[in-house]
DNA sequence: CGCGATTTGTGCACGTCTTCACAAGCGCCT
DNA sequence: AGGCGCTTGTGAAGACGTGCACAAATCGCG
């Protein structure tokens, strides 16, 4: 049933090329800080401060020094971190220096929206393959993909090595498509369809649900208007509010 | 504490709610457990216990527990929950009680599958309006709602209750969107732009990045990819990977 | 060469979240 | 009625994440 953790984990003898074990928190937020440097490197900087850095990815910039400290020590002090050197080590580290292949399947409404989507390219995925189930739209083109049949899959991804799984079909097949592609050896899923995955270990499932963090929102619209509406402070309790919104990933604003 | 009969009795005049202030984990918990509800109603299911309904929305029982007893006692010991009743207090907290209108700016590749997407609807909210700046765009109707030039945002907004605004703009324009949100009363934003947002206090913005959800994935494929490449730990070294991966939000499977 | 300005890297304290473990409560069966 | 099995609700402990505050390190300049 649980799962238990392994309080002495076995023997770590080999630190080879430092194998990270960086904390969840920290790998969430490396992609953030990978796209501010990007448009820092764009815009003619060659080295930014952790202070500058925070700003641009909108977080605390200890936070910011003390998730770079733990890929290791890549900045300057009194002068910050170079902006070339410190992409070339988040890449490195989430993996994308080589590119990754990503599989589609289910071309509907949102499928297609994805498909067309050039944002994968530009940040080191290339879409690979799209599939779906309905024969109306097997063969369709697609910027230059054919959608095929979600049959041939397994075919596919002989040819080709997948790394990344993506669903965006309906909630009442992603189970099924989910144990389709673990057939076929993919270990990371991104799930569009509202629903939980059973997946075996060792496999990734994350998940991308628009009603949940529409209803998320609500929630907070909902607790904003009790507030005001309570007549115990008065009007501006909405400065009452407490700055630190963490969990999940709720930016709240920071002017100037 | 179990008052089914003469709800409110004790206390003050108005049966309020009480204003709970939850734990922001548990905030962005909540709509899925009301999804596994929704899911054990249509199945037939008058009551379910902690474990099923733990089971049903991928989470441990005790924190399924812990959650729902932040919005008061709703169980009954010996038998589970109630799953109407749960669904409506659940409801109740989130502010889903009311049918929520959202606006959506930027009927691009994805804004046009937003738009065409049932899945709002299903769940308490109505999109009231769609807003593009592109003049070939405006006047296209989708799903019966016509594309209308973001430059009416602040008209339309003052004939309608607009309670989220959904941006899907690029990324250049998505600052400039909030601002205009923002300016019309919108006090909830959530983001698909691949950028940063700056709001005044007492503005929520969520964001969906796919590229960062990739990244991440990425992130753990090379980090297993490390693990069976390297000979320290021999063949099974995948088995040894720790089950809880918190942080965001990653399932990890549980078979059988 | 030394000094001050600047910025990193991190020890530490604090808050949040998770998980275990168990008493209290409930219904059913005898 | 009483006992028994099942389930909730929660205290406590530990893991995890955050942010302050400061020493250590570096650069530029007189
Ligand atoms: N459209 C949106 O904006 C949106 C937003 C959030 C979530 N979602 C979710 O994303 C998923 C897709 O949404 P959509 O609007 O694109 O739905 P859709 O019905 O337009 O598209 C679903 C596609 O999946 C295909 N399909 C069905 N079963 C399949 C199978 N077994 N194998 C392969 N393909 C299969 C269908 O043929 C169809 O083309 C749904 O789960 C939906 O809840 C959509
Ligand atoms: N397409 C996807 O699958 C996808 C996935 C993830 C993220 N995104 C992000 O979502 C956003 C939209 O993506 P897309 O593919 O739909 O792009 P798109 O170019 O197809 O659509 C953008 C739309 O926004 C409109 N627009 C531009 N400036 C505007 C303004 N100031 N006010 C109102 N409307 C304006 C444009 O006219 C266009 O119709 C982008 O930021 C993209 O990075 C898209």
């Amino acid at each position: 049933m649980s799962q238990h953790r392994h309080p002495g984990a076995p023997g770590r003898a080999g630190a080879v090329p430092t194998l990270p074990d960086l904390p969840e928190a920290t790998v969430a937020r490396l992609p953030e800080y990978l796209r501010a440097l990007h448009n820092l490197a764009d815009s003619g900087h060659e080295t930014v401060s952790s202070e500058g850095l925070a700003n641009a990815a909108g977080v605390n910039s200890a936070k910011l020094r003390k998730d770079l400290s733990h890929l290791g020590s890549y900045g300057t002090r009194g002068v910050g971190y170079d902006v070339a050197l410190l992409i070339e080590q988040i890449e490195s580290v989430l993996g994308l220096t080589q590119c990754r292949s990503v599989a589609l399947v289910g071309v509907g409404n949102l499928g297609h929206a994805l498909a067309g989507y050039d944002g994968f390219a530009t940040r080191g995925f290339r879409i690979a393959a799209l599939f779906d189930a309905d024969p109306a739209r097997v063969g369709e083109e697609i910027n230059g993909l054919v959608v095929r049949h979600v049959d041939e899959l397994s075919r596919v991804a002989a040819e080709q090595l997948i790394s990344i799984g993506v669903i965006a079909t309906p909630a009442r097949a992603a189970q099924a498509v989910a144990d389709q592609l673990v057939a076929v050896g993919v270990t990371s899923i991104l799930n569009f369809a509202p629903c939980v995955l059973s997946v075996p270990e060792g496999v990734d499932v994350r998940k991308v649900d628009l009603a949940i963090e529409l209803q998320i929102l609500s929630f907070h619209e909902h607790r904003k208007a009790s507030l005001t509406a309570l007549p115990g402070t008065a009007g501006s309790a909405l400065t009452a509010l407490p700055g630190g919104l963490a969990a999940t990933d709720t930016q709240e604003a920071i002017g100037t």
